[in-house]
RNA sequence: GGGCGGCUAGCUCAGCUGGUUAGAGCGUCUCGUUUACACCGAGAAGGUCGGGGGUUCGAACCCCUCGCCGCCCA
């Protein structure tokens, strides 16, 4: 006998290891079998899982196991990705607090030991909390992007599009992130808002006629401006245009230039040049072949090429001083408090300086068409559609991608430099050193680049690198393209864009069919989560909670359309509650010994009970199978919902209990074998969304004697003809059900006590109904608490009457009646019958409805109306009946 | 400034290509311990579908416009 309630702490792990021991999360090997795939998103091997990893792993798992219950080769590869900054952070902090030396005093190769060491111990926190969740991964192909092969992989990429001239070295102003002190992506450039403020600055004219005015949020970089613009059409300054102006504390004569990159509507109209510390400065500077003068070191404190008595300021100490010294010389002219949006690291949160290097990039332009091609033509498709947009915006107007970053953990740049400086990108030392020796007809010293390569760039090969590629792999050849991409709309410029172009340009097919973007999961009020707000709401604790399986059910049901999860406990409790009741119902199934025989066929059940249910169970299936196959995740949960609980639960098993009671003994094995058929499907469609009570109760059913292949994880998912629904048993079921709705309806309004058994009489009922009502007279007496039904040609005096189709139903409750509320019913019923019919009536008085309108349609509102009309007759006359009574 | 979403019951959301009496879950209220389940059952109340205009026989759904709210990119 089951218990109670299903307890998920005890069985979630013990199942789990089972499935994994089983097998069964391996790709079967048979060949013919058609191919599912998905590589996971690599979780940053620091992190831990948060809500979003389990809504977004939960969507896989339930796409994996569908699929492998289709009898597909389905294959779910884990693994994590190094995250080069983040990883590097931890550790560094690590040795910090252990008071060890910092990793400039250890050395690089000391220094990446340790952070192996580290990986070893605490880096795969992440992937164990997956199991957690349920999660199906083949763990034997789990992949690391620092591991091995990924690392041959990213070589090999680098040096072919290093070949082809897709990827080159440039010095160009990159995003300067001065805590890391290393290079980082325009995507890795977050804008934020601050309070800052425009300085005015008077700069004098070299010929002593006056001044000219420039505004900067950041003053410091007057020390570097090697000019002023101002618009060539500007009358304020046409005369200036040519003329020089003597940078104040610098001394430096600097020119006016004349360019439309100016805004004479802004500030002053003037604007101070510092090409090699702004972006836009850089445009200009190249247009007016300014010289670029660099005043920042590494850790954004000042160089040699400012005045001595700035050098070594940092550079927001440098600000202040700029300022004050300005002020000093009476050229400050205003200061004007703004709001503006200043870069910030999106991982050091510091502010981001545009700085001069020489940097290694990726021709991105180039690989962006084939990607762009891709989606256009549909080979990959996203899901919701709409975010191909922010896709195609990105990749339209995409810059080089820098991909060299001024790290030790990571992909080390397979570039070596001769003495002279001559480079050569090779995927190995030995073929380096042989390419030198080509060049220089000898040997010759030679030194590696220092620089990794951006974490994103190993991440981007990840749908084919985890495969084994370049090896020609079995995986690869089977599962390359991947089926579907399940990731985050965020991350779309991150690596859904960049797959598509490594994916393109070396496999020559896009890395996955079907792109869907999961939500974002926010809190119940809808606020981001995030820890310094303390609202972040832990998976591992709600499974701890409610279950894993009432965790996915709410992922699950939540993910429609909308690109937010507001996510509630109450939400949560509530899908656990759901588990609850389907265990109490196979409870039921197993307390009334529900087994279906070997040989039991469902198309050939007689009881119209079963074979409504069988059609219920029918259309369940083919709905949730279709839902699933469109990622209609949310249409999967609820489908289930409404099926399992308000038919199966509330309405088949009551419907089945006169029988299961009864002495009808063909009755009753046919209801056994119906329900406990019925109950098996219902396992195996609720299984992907929750995997722990279905296996568990699919286990403990047997124990009745039903016999199991195996475990449902690889049990067949069910496909029915659509021959077994039945038209007939479902219309003849609805009035029943709808004859004990009536009945239960009239006696809560007249305060009939549950307790309470009144006879019901049923007036005027065609041949059908008194077929009907022969057929369920025990079920109706049942479930609607009635002492018997009968018919008559005349409502008995006292009635309660209510209308059932073309029958007057009269419930007789007259120790229970009070006139008045009877009336009040009445009238009510009637109320609502005559506006029904007023609407419909008046759609059928226009010409030009009876006209344009389907046939159909208006044939619907026809027959619509007459059924309203016969029922409001019929209940007038109960209550002229009740008037004359009164 | 450009783009993308959203605005439907107290709350969270469904409503596909226009044809319903606009649905669900939670919450609220009333009643209930009938041996699957109180993590339950029965019933009820609650919405002029953000405002305005238009197209149409017919609009929550299509078009225009306005108003909030959110996100992304400048």
């Amino acid at each position: 006998m089951l218990e109670k309630t299903f307890d998920p702490k005890s069985v979630e792990p013990r199942l789990y290891k089972q499935w994994e021991a089983s097998g069964a999360f391996a790709p079967k090997v048979d060949a013919k079998a058609e191919t599912f795939s998905i590589v996971i998103p690599p979780p940053n091997v620091t992190g831990s899982l948060h809500i979003g990893h389990a809504l977004n792993n939960t969507l896989q798992d339930v796409l994996t196991r569908f699929h492998r219950m289709r009898g597909e080769a389905a294959l779910w590869l884990p693994g994590t990705d190094h995250a080069g900054i983040a990883t590097q952070m931890v550790v560094e902090r690590q040795l910090a607090a252990a008071g060890n030396v910092g990793r400039r005093e250890m050395g690089r190769e000391a220094f990446v030991a340790k952070i192996w060491e580290w990986k070893a111990e605490s880096g795969g926190t992440i992937v164990r909390q997956l199991r957690r969740l349920g999660a199906s991964c083949d763990w034997s192909r789990e992949r690391f992007t620092l591991d091995e092969g990924l690392s041959a992989a990213v070589r090999k990429v680098f040096v072919t599009l290093h070949k082809q001239g897709l990827i080159y070295r440039d010095k160009r102003l990159v995003n300067w992130d001065p805590q890391f002190q290393s290079a980082i992506s325009d995507i890795e450039v977050e804008q934020r808002e601050v309070e800052g403020a425009y300085w005015h600055f008077a700069y004098p004219l070299e010929d002593g006629s006056g001044e000219i005015v420039v505004a900067t949020t950041r003053p410091e970089t007057m020390l570097g401006d090697t000019a002023v613009a101002v618009h060539p059409d500007d009358e304020r300054y046409k005369a200036l245009i040519g003329k020089n102006v003597r940078l104040p504390l610098v001394g430096r004569l600097i020119p006016i230039v004349a360019d439309t990159y100016a805004d004479p509507e802004k500030g002053s109209g003037a604007v101070k040049i510092t090409p090699a510390h702004d972006f836009n400065d850089y445009q200009v500077g190249k247009r007016h072949n300014l010289p670029l003068i660099n005043i920042l070191q590494p850790d954004a404190t000042l160089n040699e090429a400012v005045p001595a008595d700035y050098q070594g300021l940092d550079r927001f100490t440098a600000r202040k001083k700029v300022v004050a010294a300005m002020e000093e010389l009476d050229l400050l002219r205003q200061i004007e408090k703004t709001r503006h949006a200043v870069p910030h690291g999106d991982r050091s949160g510091v502010v981001i300086e545009p700085y001069l290097t020489d940097q290694w990039y990726v021709d991105a332009h180039t690989l962006a068409q084939p990607a762009i091609k891709a989606v256009e033509d549909g080979r990959t498709v996203f899901e919701p559609k709409n975010w191909d947009k922010t896709y195609f915006e990105w990749l339209r107007n995409i810059e080089p991608w820098c991909i060299s970053r001024q790290l030790w953990w990571g992909h080390r740049i397979p570039a070596w430099y001769g003495p002279d400086g001559a480079v050569f990108v090779e995927e190995t030392e030995a073929q380096a050193i042989a390419a030198a020796r080509a060049h220089y007809g000898d040997a010759r010293p030679l030194t590696q680049d220092e620089d990794v390569l951006d974490t994103w760039f190993s991440s981007a090969l990840w749908p084919f690198s985890t495969l084994g590629w370049p090896d020609e792999t079995a995986d690869l050849k089977r599962f390359y393209p991947t089926s579907v991409l399940v990731t985050g709309f965020d991350i779309i410029f991150f690596w859904v864009a960049r797959m598509m172009m490594m994916g393109l340009h070396f496999m020559g097919e896009v890395p996955f069919e079907k792109v869907f973007i999961n939500a974002l999961v926010r809190d119940d009020k809808g606020q981001k989560m995030s820890k310094s707000k303390g609202n972040v709401m832990d998976p591992l604790e709600l499974i701890d909670e409610y279950g894993a399986d009432a965790l996915r059910f709410t992922m699950v049901a939540m993910s429609g359309q909308a690109r937010d999860i507001k996510l509630s406990k109450q939400r949560i409790e509530g899908y656990r509650n759901f588990g609850t009741k389907l265990w109490n119902a196979a409870r039921f199934c197993q307390m009334h010994e529900c087994v279906a025989p070997a040989d039991f066929d469902p198309s050939k059940v007689k009881q119209t009970v079963n074979r409504w249910i069988r059609g219920e169970t029918v259309r369940t299936a083919a709905e949730v199978t279709a839902a699933l196959e469109a990622c209609a995740f949310d249409d999967v949960a609820n489908s289930l919902y409404r099926f399992i609980w308000n038919v199966f639960c509330d309405w088949y098993v009551e419907l089945s209990k006169p029988v299961l009671n009864g002495d009808d003994e063909a009755a009753k094995a046919e209801t056994r074998a119906t329900t406990a058929w019925a109950l098996d499907v219902i396992l195996k469609l609720l299984h992907p969304v929750s995997p722990f009570i279905t296996e568990e109760l699919w286990d403990k059913l047997a124990d009745l004697g039903r016999k199991r292949d195996g475990m449902l994880i690889t049990a067949a998912w069910p496909q029915f003809p659509e021959g077994w629904v039945d038209a007939v048993a479902a219309e003849e079921i609805g009035w029943v059900v709808d004859l004990v709705t009536e009945v239960r309806q009239v006696r809560a309004e007249m305060n009939v006590p549950p307790s309470a058994r009144a006879p019901l009489t049923i007036i005027g009922a065609g041949p059908a109904t008194k077929e009907r009502l022969v057929r369920h007279r025990d079920l109706i007496v049942t479930l609607a608490r009635l002492e018997s039904v009968k018919e008559a040609d005349a409502p008995p005096k006292g009635a309660a009457p209510f209308v059932i189709g073309e029958a007057t139903c009269a419930l007789s409750i007259a120790g229970f009646i009070d006139l008045a509320s009877e009336k009040a019913r009445l009238t009510k019923e009637i109320a609502v019958l005559e506006s029904d019919a007023d609407r419909t009536r008046k759609k059928l008085d226009n010409a030009d409805f009876i006209a344009r309108a389907p046939e159909a349609v208006v044939e619907e509102n026809r027959e619509r109306l007459a059924e309203a009309e016969t029922a409001q007759a019929k209940l007038k006359a109960a209550l002229q009946r009740l008037q004359a009574v009164a």
